[in-house]
DNA sequence: ATTGTGTATGTTATAACATCACAAGGTCAA
DNA sequence: TTGACCTTGTGATGTTATAACATACACAAT
């Protein structure tokens, strides 16, 4: 299993940026979806950082800059962009967060920091419970896999609670 | 991997809560936790059957059994229950639903029938998601798996949507 | 030009989920 | 009896998410 998790390491935070607006722009053009101004925003706003952000968060951005106030608003766009997988939800935290794979398609898996609230995106599909659902003759159809727990950085520092 | 998910299968339900109600108590005692009436019949609410249940499902049980009406009331239940191993939280749904393996120290997955809302509970520890938290350098130390999907009965229902 | 259709947005209200803060009672040991 | 600790009662509040309905715009068919 090669590493191509995303998220902890330093890297050039930028082209993360590009590279994810650009394949949303050009998946959006093949999709015939619209990129429309909100939801470029929003995705720009998710894109600042490999955390996950809230839908009021997302919102008080927009809110901030013209864009809109209503809850409808933000989670219109996310809903979008989570329809296109540009954004993936985070169910533990009940919040969003940029795809680190755009156009890949993929079956991520998270892991998210509960120190500073970095999350990284991984491939990591899961062999037992694969077989634990096929043993059961379960329909397998979509699946949450979030680990919760310490990245480095907050390791070194030495951070426990 | 032995299949041990239960949930689907049909099954002789009343051991189910006779065992995880008789683990619950030698577990308490253990413990020097005390297994409340409250507590006790929130989980013997969630044990009636293999579904999550919102907090408030069973906050409108234990109100029309005089036991509380009030959220802090279930959500104190529901959280020592939690903390005791003997309920879980499913995140994707905001519910809670009884373990199936009682004192067994485990690292749960789910399969959620998305037609009918029975819960399975198996064991299926990731080892792609603990090669990859390895590889990151990230301390794992909870997991959530969650699969949506269709259980059996459903899929010979022919449910689709 | 008008009408229809589809998509996106604006807005109000409310549903659904969760916690805070403080008061009150119960148990038990010092 | 007092104090520490745990549990419960309750009002208020905070947070997350969607329903429902109205408006606006682009584009195609008439
Ligand atoms: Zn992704
Ligand atoms: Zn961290
Ligand atoms: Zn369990
Ligand atoms: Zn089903």
């Amino acid at each position: 299993m090669p590493s191509d998790t995303l998220g902890f390491e330093s890297h050039d935070h930028s082209s993360c940026v590009v590279a994810a607006l650009e394949t949303a722009e050009r998946q959006c053009k093949e999709n015939k979806a619209q990129l429309t101004p909100v939801r470029r925003r929003v995705l720009e706003i998710l894109l600042e950082s490999h955390a996950a952000m809230g839908a009021y968060d997302v919102l008080a951005r927009l809110d901030a800059e013209g864009l809109g106030s209503k809850p409808p608003v933000a989670y219109r766009a996310l809903g979008f962009l989570v329809d296109q997988g540009f954004v993936h939800r985070i169910e533990r935290l009940n919040a969003f967060i940029a795809c680190t794979h755009p156009g890949a398609s993929h079956d991520p898996a998270f892991m998210i920091c509960r120190e500073c609230g970095l999350v990284a995106e991984a491939q990591a599909a899961n062999l037992a419970l694969q077989q634990a659902a096929a043993d059961s003759g379960f329909l397998l159809e979509q699946t949450v896999i979030e680990a919760e727990g310490l990245c480095p950085a907050c390791q070194a520092k030495g951070a426990t609670a």
